[in-house]
DNA sequence: TTTCATGTAACATAAATAGTTACATGAAGC
DNA sequence: GCTTCATGTAACTATTTATGTTACATGAAA
């Protein structure tokens, strides 16, 4: 099964959002997400609907935080998304079946437990704390600052 | 994203199966789980390799229990499935970049946390106990035995 | 030596996701 | 007001993944 990665992606592009003044648009959102414009208002409308980011149509429109980086949690974002947390499914091919009963709520109860551990984790980080772990020292200064 | 339903499936096989003393075939194994029986063939190629089960060829052939049931956890079966756990995955559209590796890493601990609960609480579970929480209770009798 | 069942490759189908095209909507600038 | 630029969204195409199917070789029992 092939995994999703459209938190990661969100998340990648809202922090270069976040070094931004002016509104980003669909197009450079997709270029540093390496995806299309259209894919990207896509993903983020669900953003905008939960207050995560703002749009703006028309000239130097485009999209920006719709609050604080420190007032986003992963799993704000995680939510608004829509996205599926864990893999594993249930069958249901025999709804009558006692056996299949047995085995989805040995599932179940393990299954909700690792799902309400993750979100818990994800709602504990904020944007803003991922922004503060970026290892700047290894960008490379722009120029020489003679430091020393 | 769609879930991956196997390990439920596989589960509800493998406890029908325990209730047999002769081989399952293939097909018997599709009809009880609404698939076809190469599909459960190549299936439970993995739960073999594993010693899950174990299949002999030619007449009156088929797929019997490797082991104990109280000798197969949850997470045995899996681990042998190959199956994802977390359906979250990381972005990696641009490996240089410092804000997709502060977001892979802030997602990569939580993650971990969470797939590792839930192997651990699938490990705690054997597929005797799930059989044993069957509701024999809803089971209508086949006969009348004029109980009481 | 016939029958039955697995093992597996090769191919076909189906379903989900992502990408694309096209165009309506609306806001700024001239 | 008209042009430009950007979003919003529907409709369509392409890609990918998983599942289902056909075909046939292998091997064991009768």
């Amino acid at each position: 099964m092939k995994r999703d990665s459209r938190l990661s992606v969100a998340l990648h592009v809202l922090l270069h959002m976040a070094q931004r003044d002016t509104p980003m648009t669909s197009e450079e959102m997709a270029a540093c997400a390496g995806t299309n414009p259209v894919v990207i208002r896509r993903t983020f409308a669900g953003l905008r609907k939960a207050g995560i980011v703002a749009s703006t149509k028309g000239h130097g429109g485009g999209w920006r935080l719709g609050r604080a980086l420190s007032s986003i949690s992963l799993a704000q974002v995680q939510e608004a998304l829509d996205e599926t947390i864990i893999a594993l499914g249930k069958a249901e091919e025999m709804p009558g079946c006692l056996v299949e009963q047995a085995v989805n709520a040995a599932l179940d109860d393990a299954v909700d437990e690792a799902r309400a551990l993750l979100v818990r984790r994800l709602a504990a980080i904020s944007l803003a704390s991922v922004f503060g772990s970026i290892d700047t020292s290894k960008i490379p200064l722009a120029k020489d600052h003679h430091h020393a």
